[in-house]
DNA sequence: AGCTGATCATAT
DNA sequence: ATATGATCAGCT
């Protein structure tokens, strides 16, 4: 596997998902000849960087999809076992100077209107090059979701815009919530609060609560598949 | 144990 | 500074 380019079409990304599907991180990181790193305390990213190279995602691109040509978002969710989601996913950041837009102008909308969910078995008790890649989810943001995330959308763009960025907690919203995105909390960006003083907040994000992210897998394995063709057998609930 | 706020690396 | 990719870790 090497010499990557963006996939032509769907069939080509989804032939190139069944490659990988099943393999270990350390099996891929292998063959693309990424290093493994010790912990991903110090690599974050790391993960989402190799499915990105596998599938041929366009890298060190900005505000674009993963997949430009198809409008495909990569998203990979580290799950346990038992397909639960070990961590919310991490959608864009928030607009906070940006006059009010309309939901389907929004970023949040276009990037996850198509998203390819690669589910990784990640229980911590597994090592990096341990984890599985399980089989892709290639999801549509249906109505019904869509009305859950546009009002949630909605509700917390409000507030940001009426200026109580300071009250908006992680606590506000069903599927999507915003919490702080930086380096650290000492980044401070300027805010106009809802008294019209000129303030300073700590660079936000938006993300979907692992809620989200199990009703998707949830709603896939109802279908009669399996996340993964591995040895380790996803659906299968235990303990 | 789950959630919320904080944090890490890299590229442009 | 802000975008990409996320996970860490303290607190409830």
């Amino acid at each position: 596997m090497q010499n990557i380019h963006a996939p032509k079409n769907i069939q080509e990304l989804q032939q190139r998902c069944q490659q990988i599907n099943g393999q270990t991180l350390g099996q891929l990181a292998t063959a693309l000849q990424f290093n493994i790193p010790a912990d991903l305390l110090h690599a974050k990213g790391w993960v989402g960087q190799l499915l990105e190279a596998a599938l041929g995602a366009t890298a060190a691109s900005k505000a674009m999809p993963d997949f430009p040509d198809l409008n495909i978002e990569l998203k990979t969710i580290p799950i346990n076992a038992q397909s639960k989601p070990l961590e919310s996913t991490y959608v864009c950041s928030v607009p906070i100077k940006n006059s009010m837009q309309s939901w389907r102008e929004s970023w949040v909308y276009n990037k996850l209107k198509h998203v390819l969910w690669i589910p990784i078995i990640s229980n911590p008790e597994l090592t990096i090059q341990q984890r599985i890649i399980c089989a892709p989810i290639f999801w549509q943001m249906p109505e019904d979701i869509e009305e859950i995330l546009r009002t949630d959308w909605e509700e917390l763009m409000e507030m940001l815009q009426l200026g109580y960025a300071q009250k908006l907690s992680a606590k506000f919203g069903t599927y999507l919530h915003i919490r702080p995105k930086a380096a650290n909390s000492r980044v401070l960006i300027d805010y106009v609060n809802a008294e019209g003083e000129l303030t300073k907040i700590v660079p936000k994000g938006f993300y979907l609560r692992p809620s989200f992210t199990q009703a998707i897998l949830n709603n896939y394995l109802a279908q009669q598949k399996t996340l993964s063709v591995s040895q380790y057998t996803v659906s299968d609930h235990n303990s």
